[in-house]
DNA sequence: GAATCGTGAATTGCATGCAAGATTTCACTT
DNA sequence: AAGTGAAATCTTGCATGCAATTCACGATTC
């Protein structure tokens, strides 16, 4: 075994809360914890604190943890700071991408014109990863490739859905387009644009899914 | 007393390894660090954990913890970092702040003007502290604000002398006045290149002091 | 009948104890 | 004399136990 009991816990314990089997607001009983993963209370308190630390859950001293509950607004805001900081990566990689960097990110971004065009959301889904992390590394800064990295996972669970909505695939290639063609000729400010431009409709698109589902559980 | 043993450990912690009491590379002693704050390991190790998920030090599972070493070249990233957040910062805020918000940074930059004027180098200092939260605050983003509040905390350490050059107190109020012009004027580009501007030469003048030290260390 | 106070249970916070891995030291070999 | 090996020691990781605080429920009073 390399990690120690609490990483795999805060590990386990952050994924099962991103996957939905912590609602946000439900009490994290340490016993239970405890219980359920075959360990003490020890490492589940660490746990604990590493995972508050990173906002997924809180403590409240002597009061127990809890799922942190994201407010709409907060969720909003944590959309704005995404897009702000992928266009801020999509900027700096447009500077200071390699050569062997815009070639694979080119190339990358090819094939899933071909996902795109063979509908496979799978395999598009995958690929868009890669091609956002290809960016980040591409920023030459791993201190924002890393921020980026965790704030797109503290999203992950909000946007799962998103390509599913019909023709999003192709519309999100073609803005994709738009973000990779300025970063292939160096151009900032457009690549810093396209970014946020096509982040920014990501989050409409998952405004969109939730007003239907809304609308669906209200009829 | 209101928050635990733990969250009070960590704090001072984070202070202490920020004021340089425990230097880069430092090894952190479970049972010294117990006998010193007067508690069991117990907590130490709860703290050591939540410092260790900000990235201010690193457990290596079974062999301990130590200060994170920040390499000149991971030291220049955080700069660049921070330097791309707060001019975020300063374009949302020169898009969404409040009018009242828009006349309190004139005020206090205006006081800044005088203070720079007077030479009050500690005013100054306290005041710029309070220019640039007041500036994450105008972003309106509590993500983006409590993550360029905690780049800055840990990157004060390399920052405290910078107003101590000659002559950087007037030039860092004018690079300020076109920040805050910008702003006042919803001038969204122009405060992302401003601030860039002016965080970037705070970190010149850090580097030069760099270049000065270690000189004058061989000579 | 509602509100408040008190008591009990339950849960968190911290200390201690023990086992497993890592580091150091010392002896022995080459 | 230097390098390798093993044993002793030290440190971390985890389990358990106890004290303190909080929450819940019920009794009592207005």
């Amino acid at each position: 075994m390399s990690g120690t009991a609490a990483d795999k816990l805060a590990d386990d314990l952050a994924r099962a809360i991103i996957e939905g089997v912590f609602p946000p607001g439900a009490r994290l009983d340490e016993q239970q914890l405890a219980q359920r993963y075959a360990v003490s209370r020890t490492p589940v308190r660490e746990a604990l604190r590493q995972l508050a630390t990173t906002g997924l859950i809180e403590v409240r001293p002597r009061r127990g943890a809890i799922v942190t509950q994201v407010t709409p607004a907060q969720l909003e805001e944590l959309f704005v700071a995404m897009a702000e900081l992928e266009a801020t990566c999509a900027r700096l990689a447009a500077l200071s991408m390699a050569p062997t960097e815009r070639r694979r990110l080119q190339d990358l971004h090819e094939t899933m014109g071909e996902m795109a065009a063979a509908n496979d959301v799978a395999g598009f889904t995958d690929a868009n990863q890669a091609l956002h992390t290809l960016i980040y590394a591409g920023a030459h800064n791993v201190v924002l490739a890393d921020w980026a990295a965790a704030t797109r996972r503290r999203l992950s669970p909000f946007r799962r859905a998103q390509f599913r909505v019909e023709g999003r695939l192709p519309k999100s290639h073609s803005e994709h387009d738009a973000v990779v063609r300025a970063i292939l000729q160096a151009d900032a400010h457009a690549a810093h644009a396209a970014m946020l431009h096509h982040v920014t409709r990501v989050e409409r698109s998952f405004e969109e899914l939730c007003a239907e589902s809304a609308a669906s559980a209200s009829a």
